[in-house]
DNA sequence: GGTTAAATTGACGCTGCGTCATGGCCCGCT
DNA sequence: AGCGGGCCATGACGCAGCGTCAATTTAACC
């Protein structure tokens, strides 16, 4: 009968650090054949461990860039959680969103220039967040009404698309009040619900 | 020294017939097992042809999927231009801009719903063509001066993402007027160029 | 130190990849 | 009608990646 194996255990220490291994090696890998080229012996070559030990971590090269995208979402969430939070009209809200999301993947460069499904749970988790504000701000008088679920794809589809401009090397506050006024002025004459 | 084959000859015409027969299992395979699944192995399978015929057509799955990708962008574009020809307006330019391509992806249905990068020749021209288009509408006075390149990523955008949602079987007029308005309205504040 | 459970290892069978030598078929010419 | 040349279909081949699993190492606990 065994108790949870405590957190300084040697044991989970090493699990820890293999699952960063790995993660850290996906990054590289990716970063240098890309996402599609890339294979899961690619990624353990780049590793002292053997082809099997990957798959105690995860289950395919998906997965790793899963876990990946994951961590990502983990740092940006809070960042536009905090931005929004502090809004205290339409336009602040838009904005704050914009630019947090922007100078965010400007920092990744080309090189996350890949387009993926957002599936992950965490970057689902954020599309909730996302429209839940939308909603709030909304009940709150501070956008008129509209359907929300076609508004957060509009945002999110703008989001994404100049999110690529950014990375091409557009100026990060030049994109951000272009779509800040697109969206701010946009949403004044949307059919309401 | 040969002449160019006549376009009836028998060797002509099985060639593109092999050429479509591939193509068409493709489109079966792709929509079965998606496109990340389907190997080069399931498509000729499909088929009558050996495995090495498919090399003589296509180097890889990936030249497969962007000349399918190019059938459907020879049949919306000049479904596009032709809308956007007749418009007389911003807002019948956006408008039908955005219903035709909203139609043309709800016929697709779910199935087509992976996301893809957009540089097929054929999408790539697409892209130019609404990029030109919108040129021309700011300088006949229809739409207020802007960045071009932000709106045309922006317009893209956004009908990319709100086409997922015509996908999941919202209604084509609705989702066409939002994001009509969206617009109409978001580039009349736009900060000038 | 001995026992046991857990995690690592790499070899294995299998599947898909892209190539290429072979052979058949179409075409144009006589 | 028969011949010759070139084009293209064919499928076997060598190679690489996949995911598994029996054997082995390692850590934990007594």
């Amino acid at each position: 009968m065994d108790v949870k194996p405590s957190q300084g255990s040697r044991r989970e220490l090493t699990k820890t650090q293999n699952r960063e291994t790995i993660l850290e090696a996906a990054r590289v890998v990716f970063a240098q054949l890309g996402y599609a080229n890339a294979t899961v012996r690619d990624i353990i070559r780049a590793t002292p461990l053997a082809s099997g030990t990957f798959y105690n971590y995860f289950k395919s090269k998906e997965q790793v860039h899963q876990a990946l995208r994951d961590e990502e979402a983990l740092i940006l969430r809070p960042r536009l959680a905090r931005a929004r939070a502090e809004a205290r009209t339409a336009e602040e809200f838009i904005a704050a969103s914009f630019r947090a999301f922007f100078w965010f993947e400007a920092d990744k460069g080309e090189a996350g220039s890949e387009r993926f499904r957002l599936d992950s749970p965490e970057v689902l988790a954020g599309f909730a967040e996302l429209r839940q504000d939308i909603e709030r701000a909304m009940a709150r008088g501070l956008m008129p009404p509209a359907d929300v679920g076609l508004l957060t794809a509009a945002l999110a589809g703008v989001a994404f698309e100049l999110a690529e401009e950014v990375k091409r090397g557009a100026e990060v506050e030049k994109v951000t009040q272009f779509a800040t006024a697109l969206f701010l002025n946009g949403i004044g004459g949307l059919p309401s619900v």
